[in-house]
DNA sequence: AGCGGAATTTGGATCGTTCCAAGTCGAAAA
DNA sequence: TTTTCGACTTGGAACGATCCAAATTCCGCT
């Protein structure tokens, strides 16, 4: 009885270990210890099924290793806006950190909106990540997130609080920027410049980053004596459109500001649109400072002042600390705040002479 | 024989099919039907084990079910430069559309580093993706990609062309620019303001996308009639250090341009700030175009004449391809080139008045 | 009461891997 | 020769879902 063996398997058929196990006359016990490299098999058995595994072209299915060893090789990252280069810098830096630990990336961008957040979530847990990174919309509200994330997979928070109380028991780390120092260093280099009048600009009062950047502006001021006048805050959307249109608001009253620390570099820019249209000279007649120091912060015409988050460097951090969680998910929540450093470029300078 | 039958399962572990069917006293079957709406079961029923799933805080295991089923939910997106805006809003437009069909992106960034695009490629297959959306990095190679992908697993090839022969038998769909249409335009519309010394600057002539850009300058120039020096085709690096590095380049040598047609945006910003370093204002004495219309292309000052490549919607593109893909594996290899539109701004002028 | 058929429900096999307890085998020890 | 031991190898039961064929229940009708 004759038989053609059909040694090229059906081309669209998955290969399995029983597939190498058959081909190679051992059972697929041995095939799996050869695939994790177990000093358990005799050097022979070990060639011989490692030619098969070339020779059919085997390609591991993690997902059922996954399943049967209940674990997961994976990490959510949800992002609020991945087309802001500063979150696709810091998604950079997750996936390079997370491709090294041999995590694979599932990405989720929910385009600040806490709806599109929620079902991301959800979409992202059925594929059973180990842990979760998430840069959350604005206005998403804890308890929300607590309900569809559930309490058996380590959450990491980057850049923003939520909004209500967190949950006690949640064991969540967070990692955010230190606002509230890079503000006052901003601030405090104005007023080493000799400047006395300055205006912080933009940004919301509802967001936790704005509050503590504002909260780290008044901090120097009130530390260099200087008074704060109410018509010297100026809110607007984090946004360069809207800031250029809340240009004028500044000149309104008097005695009108000679310098402004603004709420990011995104605002700043926009700011810097709007003075040059009403005839003011950035870096000359009026000094400016911005917050994240993006791609442009050095090529904007003045070069911009502006303070440094490295969005790379905080991506590998949070896959770092997510990892940490991993190892050990009963330590106790970590809130880690990364400091950002001050770029002092052409855009801050001392006010004009009176 | 009493029994306190612990009705909130112990906190950390999975809650699974078998879990609900015991709660509400129906076998695994009938769970499942009610999680997939199968109109076979009772009203009476479903309502039962609807509630049994929400009490239980249930989560569905998307990995176990396509293990059965042989299906797969995930779409692998390997990108070579992630922190890129133009990649980043690409990213964001194929994560927007693969999550409205129901798919999960799983990411890889490789730093234009041909041996870590492997390594990713290679280990985003083990989590057995539905298909690949690639944008290659420099130098990949068609055959090695070949050898990782294999055959069973649709890849989409976005940007760039890989080096050497495409096997003919793999069914490798490519949305790519209209990159040579795309430099045409620039050049011609840089002709028609009556530059005539017009050189082409930045990228690596190694990249298929430069190669086509060039040919369109060249097409342009040759059909204008205008002459090409040799000294005017600068290669660097593409992003902006390097192009402002490469700047002095355009004048060793005479005639020295009055002009010059970007590779991409990122090398026309590095190159105005080049042109600024050494006395020369672009939009005055200098025009330049760029390619792909990022964001910052529109702030610059001067703001940047490019073509707009509008990423997002490529990415979106680029997605709907693969599901098409998916939906007819035996359909012949599409290969789709998109469309790039010329945006006027004030970096491109006249040449200065000799 | 008994029957046929629709409506529901269900046990068990299965997807591709890993774990585990138990098996084989050859050689050294008794 | 038998026993023992270390070095390998292996069948079968998981993991959490789905599929399928068969079983059960429920009804209306004779």
């Amino acid at each position: 009885m004759s038989m053609a063996t059909d040694s090229t398997p059906h081309a669209n058929r998955r290969i399995t270990l029983a597939d190498i196990a058959a081909g190679c006359d051992v059972s697929r016990a041995t095939v799996s210890l050869v695939l994790r490299d177990s000093p358990l098999v005799n050097k022979l058995t070990r060639a011989r099924v490692e030619q098969e595994l070339r020779r059919q072209g085997y390609v591991y299915n993690r997902a059922a290793a996954n399943l049967r060893r209940r674990t997961s090789s994976s990490i959510a990252l949800v992002l609020n806006d991945l087309a802001n280069p500063f979150f696709a810098e810091f998604a950079a830096g997750v996936d390079e950190a997370l491709g090294g630990a041999g995590y694979v990336t599932l990405l989720g961008s929910t385009g600040e909106s806490v709806a599109r957040e929620q079902a991301v979530l959800g979409s992202l847990l059925e594929h059973d990540p180990a842990g979760i990174i998430l840069s959350p919309a604005e206005g998403s509200v804890a308890a929300r997130v607590l309900a569809t994330v559930g309490m058996r997979t380590p959450l990491l928070l980057f850049n923003r609080e939520l909004a209500g109380e967190a949950p006690p028991d949640a064991p969540w780390d967070r990692l955010m920027l230190d606002n509230q120092r890079g503000a006052r260093l901003a601030t405090e280099h104005l007023i080493s410049l000799g400047q006395q009048r300055i205006a912080f600009f933009g940004g919301h009062q509802s967001s936790s980053s704005c509050q503590q950047r504002h909260a780290g502006y008044v901090e120097a001021m009130q530390a260099a004596g200087l008074p704060i006048e109410p018509h010297w805050r100026i809110e607007c959307a984090p946004n360069r459109v809207d800031a250029a249109a809340q240009c004028g608001a500044l000149f309104f009253d008097t005695p009108a500001p000679t310098a402004a620390v603004c709420y990011n570099d995104a605002v700043a820019l926009g700011l810097m649109l709007g003075l040059y249209q009403r005839g003011v000279r950035p870096g000359r007649d009026f000094a400016v400072t911005g917050f994240d120091d993006i791609a442009e912060a050095a090529l904007s015409a003045p070069p911009l002042t502006t303070l440094a988050a490295t969005p790379r460097a905080r991506g590998r951090q949070a896959a770092e600390l997510l990892l940490l969680r991993l190892r050990d998910p009963q330590a106790k929540p970590q809130r880690t705040v990364a400091p950002v450093q001050l770029v002092v470029r052409a855009s801050s300078c001392p006010p004009p002479a009176a």
